[in-house]
DNA sequence: CGGGTGACTCGAC
DNA sequence: CGTCGAGCCACCC
């Protein structure tokens, strides 16, 4: 699954999904953000799943990616499943000062970051 | 070529 | 409150 995603040689995805990556690593530590977000910053607003797709993918990178800072619209973990371990992303979380509680970020609206805020773009 | 799926979201009802 | 349907689009079968 993952494997054939990742022999497609000229991927015409790869810009879609570099701008995921390059939104993604900008997310400051201790914040955390949307897939909604990202895509309404990228220009897509609808496209949301694509950026679960994206981060989806994100394994073959070689620079560390944040993708434990992306969260759902309402502050709930529903990536964690996609990380090797079972609470690794709450605990990546916790480790960078942000409460989680039943899979979800307390006082998210407070740390929540828009791309398309904070990057005035 | 078409149907199913999904780390999603929004609006109806 | 909740459930549901539709949009979205890359990818797989």
């Amino acid at each position: 699954m993952v494997k054939n995603l990742l022999r497609n040689p000229d991927n015409s995805r790869s810009n879609f999904f570099d701008r995921v990556y390059e939104v993604t690593r900008l997310i400051p530590v201790g914040r955390v953000t949307t897939y909604g977000a990202i895509a309404r910053y990228l220009g897509s607003a609808k496209s949301s799943r694509m950026v679960g797709w994206a981060l989806n993918g994100c394994h073959h990178l070689d620079e560390f990616l944040p993708a434990h800072r992306v969260v759902n619209r309402v502050g709930l973990l529903s990536g964690r499943q996609h990380f090797p371990g079972e609470d690794t992303m709450e605990q990546l979380l916790e480790a960078e000062g942000v409460e989680v509680l039943n899979s979800k970020v307390v006082e998210f609206e407070k740390l929540f970051w828009d791309p398309s805020k904070e990057l005035m773009i």
